[in-house]
DNA sequence: CGATTTAATACGCAATCCAAATTAATGTTG
DNA sequence: CAACATTAATTTGGATTGCGTATTAAATCG
């Protein structure tokens, strides 16, 4: 257990003023104190602090008061998006996109790279990475050195805490401690986090969960991957693991273990569509889920068949996560989701029939087809609140 | 967020010195310091007070010290066991074991009701429950005006925050509010909790997890249950639901979903065996799986299959939270253990197989065959846990 | 110009840490 | 054998920092 000193104290306190600022916009003091329960003096002495720190701004004009307002104005506050910036990045196979944000977390530019980095040696998908941060950096008429931090969302099995993947289906390597490798390029302190838990983040601060505390996120790729928010916070497994949905076992077939990633990750799904040349090179760039949709549309046979075996396993492991996790909603995103309507139909029986009947409507399914950057935003969110997180500067409190 | 003042500035670091006393048992004030990180003069304050609350006792006797040994000898703390009393118990279908224990969580008196209260009104095993506990309260020779507060543990979906039990197998009713009944029943603090959830918080502090802050544990009983450690507490799902792992699906079978519960609950490995007389009333005294050990070593071909099939099932399902949980070890508990040999191997084997290949060697699988009363104590240590994190009298810091 | 609401300031309390003093047992030595 | 030195643990005093209540200053509307 952390040891609890005033410093720890006053870091509380302040995330909480700093959080309180970010999400509810222009907030005079009055409502910060009303909303965080501190007292007013309290948020004063804080909000000093980070006026003195340069990291929110006073806003007096645009203050669209009541009709009855009367005494002393209030003093908007809001955060400074020039306090800091942070990169964040969405890594897949078949593409990269970059965004810089500021300290907000709106997006300043932004940069896709369609290149497939299907299981290349770790200096070369470095080497692009590098390259994709520093263009995007670049981009935003900015330096690497006016850059606090780089955070990579990429699918697989990441340490979060140590940087470490331990694996990913774009590398051929594993266990990789790749936040050294990345830190030591850009010269810049880089995080790595799962794609899921990235957009996990952002749907928290920007998304379909800004008014809950609790939630899970699906996320159907490549891989298939979970993001859980508990208690306003990301959950990862011990270690700071990320958890890999798609090495779920559903049961035991023939030729072994069935996984979930067997039946409805990306590859399985399209894999029927082999014979198809068009179809295969699309598959290739990435662009394989939009020309399924077109098949679907068709009404493909083979593809359809896919399609809803897909949706039906997704459907029970949601509802065994649900089972776990108790969540009041599940978020579904990814490049699946365009299976369309077939998919999702035998997705949702799926769940409905899955889901415990002590459990019934404790959690509603949402679907989100956020596009890439929202993605990467996440990530930047993610190198954002350990920013916010962290002590910053001496934090002085008297002058 | 919680706000952070000195209260809970003073009430993290006494549970953190309470917890360091409770788990390293007689402890000098120094070694207190050192392993949480306090400072002395902190250390000593705190120490004072609970010395003033009668939480805690010296003993300056006892103190083998070192051949080496000079200066000022360290004097030893270690918790009052008459500080409070509190009384555990775990509830099943065919029998109700009590216990009452100190503040040390050492035993006082235990008693075991074998009554089978299969799915009876509320109003009758409330009635049981509290005669069991009256009747274990005077056992120890106490009243129940000198226990501070019951936990009762029993199998199913419970909401550990609001005492409701949203549904047990040993119910009739669902969704009831068994805390406040109990509590006005017996006049004191009642907690409702997942049997599994109270059995982990044993391990931790008395059992096979001692040594660990993030563990998983599974009791096969006749339901299935889960609990998680993680980080040092007991993690549960949103709104403090706690998990129940039988709920969790496997597949869809021929007629619908297939839950785990249905392939290795205590029910569906017996249920075959209903030809046999004898068998049948052992079951319904609950000597199932008593009956069933003899008959495997009797090599019961019919009652093997079914051990083997469960003990594949439970094998999967371990691997799936595994992925979920990434926890160093594994705990299983419970009556299904009995099975012997052959279930045992058939679920170390699936787990084996069905482990992610990226997770392997992350966990490991312990068994422990813990009688009753060991549940019960685990009852008894929820109970203790929200006495130690609770303020506790006036603390009064300076005299 | 008074009323009213907001922001900033002054004081007291609680809890941390650091440094110095105190206490207690033990070994050593005249 | 008793007084002194030694060593280590604990307590005490003082400075820092935070929160909270109450008071004072500021800014706008009627």
């Amino acid at each position: 257990m952390k040891t609890a000193d005033p410093e720890l104290m006053r870091a509380m306190n302040r995330l909480s003023v700093l959080d309180a600022i970010r999400r509810h916009g222009p907030i005079s003091r009055v409502e910060i104190s009303e909303r965080t329960e501190l007292s007013t003096t309290t948020v004063s002495a804080i909000t000093g602090s980070l006026l003195d720190d340069g990291l929110i701004l006073t806003r007096h004009e645009g203050d669209i008061r009541n009709a009855a307002a009367r005494g002393r104005p209030r003093v908007m506050l809001e955060l400074n998006p020039a306090a800091a910036r942070v990169v964040g990045a969405k890594i897949t196979a078949s593409r990269m996109v970059f965004v810089v944000t500021d300290f907000c977390g709106d997006v300043l530019s932004t940069l896709t790279l369609p290149i497939r980095i299907d299981r290349q040696p770790i200096s070369v998908i470095a080497d692009l990475i590098e390259d994709g941060v520093r263009r995007c950096v670049v981009d935003a008429e900015l330096s690497l050195k006016d850059v606090h931090s780089v955070c990579l969302g990429l699918p697989g099995v990441i340490e979060h805490r140590t940087g470490r993947i331990r694996f990913s289906p774009i590398l051929k390597d594993t266990n990789v401690d790749f936040a050294t490798e990345m830190s030591a390029r850009l010269d810049t302190p880089t995080i790595i986090e799962s794609d899921a838990t990235a957009i996990t983040l952002a749907h928290h601060w920007f998304g379909k969960a800004r008014d809950l505390e609790d939630m899970v996120l699906i996320s159907l790729e490549q891989t298939l991957g979970l993001g859980v928010l508990h208690e306003g916070r990301l959950f990862r497994g011990a270690g700071g693991l990320s958890h890999n949905l798609g090495d779920l076992v559903l049961g035991m077939g023939p030729d072994g273990v069935v996984r979930l990633s067997s039946q409805a990750g990306e590859q399985a799904i399209l894999a029927d569509q082999r014979g198809d040349g068009a179809f295969a090179e699309a598959v290739k760039l990435g662009r394989g889920m939009a020309h399924a949709q077109a098949l679907i549309k068709a009404e493909d046979s083979q593809l359809l068949t896919a399609a809803i075996r897909a949706g039906e396993a997704i459907g029970l492991s949601i509802a065994n996560i649900v089972t776990l996790f108790a969540p009041p909603r599940v978020i579904l995103v990814g490049t699946s989701l365009a299976l369309g309507a077939p998919f999702l139909k035998s997705l949702g029986q799926a769940y409905a029939l899955a889901i415990p009947p002590s459990l019934q409507g404790v959690s509603e399914l949402v679907f989100d087809d956020s596009n890439d950057e929202f993605w990467a935003r996440g990530a930047a969110a993610v190198a954002l609140y350990e920013l916010y997180e962290s002590p910053w500067s001496t934090t002085g409190p008297a002058h």
